[in-house]
DNA sequence: TAATATCTGATAATGATTATCATTCTTTAA
DNA sequence: TTAAAGAATGATAATCATTATCAGATATTA
């Protein structure tokens, strides 16, 4: 795994801080806020790069890819709305049903449980 | 719920019959390709009303939406290279870590469980 | 039937992402 | 150390999936 250029240890660092999903405009503005130049095509350069390396993770709304690192957290509501996340923040097992018990508050319609890496073609494909 | 339009079966169809994933450039060509007369934007709406309804499944690939129909297969791993993204077709609990046990096809980075729907505004805010 | 609300399609506008390319930084090999 | 080769960067233009607009069509209601 190619080690992590300065560019890329900017972006980790911007969503370490801020602690919740951004932009890739938004991580780009944050980056040039704290007084490094950065073009916005290298942010996105180096996004992609995390990604595939599994360091951070995207997720889709409204058209926006929005970016975080990847964390312990891993089970969520969607709404398909409004895209507002919430951790569930219980265990695997119990996961699946237990929105539907607590009190309505989250209507559901499905669930996935999703495994993210790299297929085989694509392990050789990056190197 | 609202009831299904026009429209609305159309791409219902589309997705049955091709059983792929597709996106809504591709729906759209499809329907048109049976006869039927349809705006792109009316493919949009639609397509938006459908994921609100829970019927439809969206993800995006390389920053296109990719529609599917709401199925029982809801165990993937997906390739963040090339996006590609193939049912597990085993249980809940082994889930997790099979694709970790298995030859070392895919390589796993992480994973998510996730539920899907509405929340509390949203479900006032969709009549 | 007429008034009203909803849906549709053609088209323009938007904007996030990607492509381009000259320049700068980094690594490699003489 | 130095020069060539390679990789990363930034400014900017181009792309294109999606959204907004709005006039006309269609459905619903009274
Ligand atoms: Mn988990
Ligand atoms: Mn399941
Ligand atoms: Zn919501
Ligand atoms: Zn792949």
């Amino acid at each position: 795994m190619k080690t992590p250029n300065h560019s890329q240890a900017n972006i980790l660092k911007v969503l370490e801080q801020t602690k919740k999903p951004l932009s890739a405009q938004e991580i780009w503005a944050e980056i040039q806020k704290q007084g490094q130049k950065i073009g916005v095509a290298t942010v996105y350069r180096n996004l992609e790069s995390l990604k595939i390396k599994g360091l951070i993770q995207i997720r889709t709304v409204h058209n926006q890819a929005i970016y975080s690192l990847v964390s312990e957290k891993q089970n969520f509501a969607t709404c398909l709305q409004c895209g507002e996340r919430t951790p569930l923040g219980i265990s695997l097992a119990q996961s699946v049903e237990a929105p539907t018990l607590q009190s309505q508050a989250f209507e559901v319609y499905y669930h996935t449980l999703e495994v993210f890496g790299l297929c085989s073609p694509c392990q050789e494909r990056s190197p």
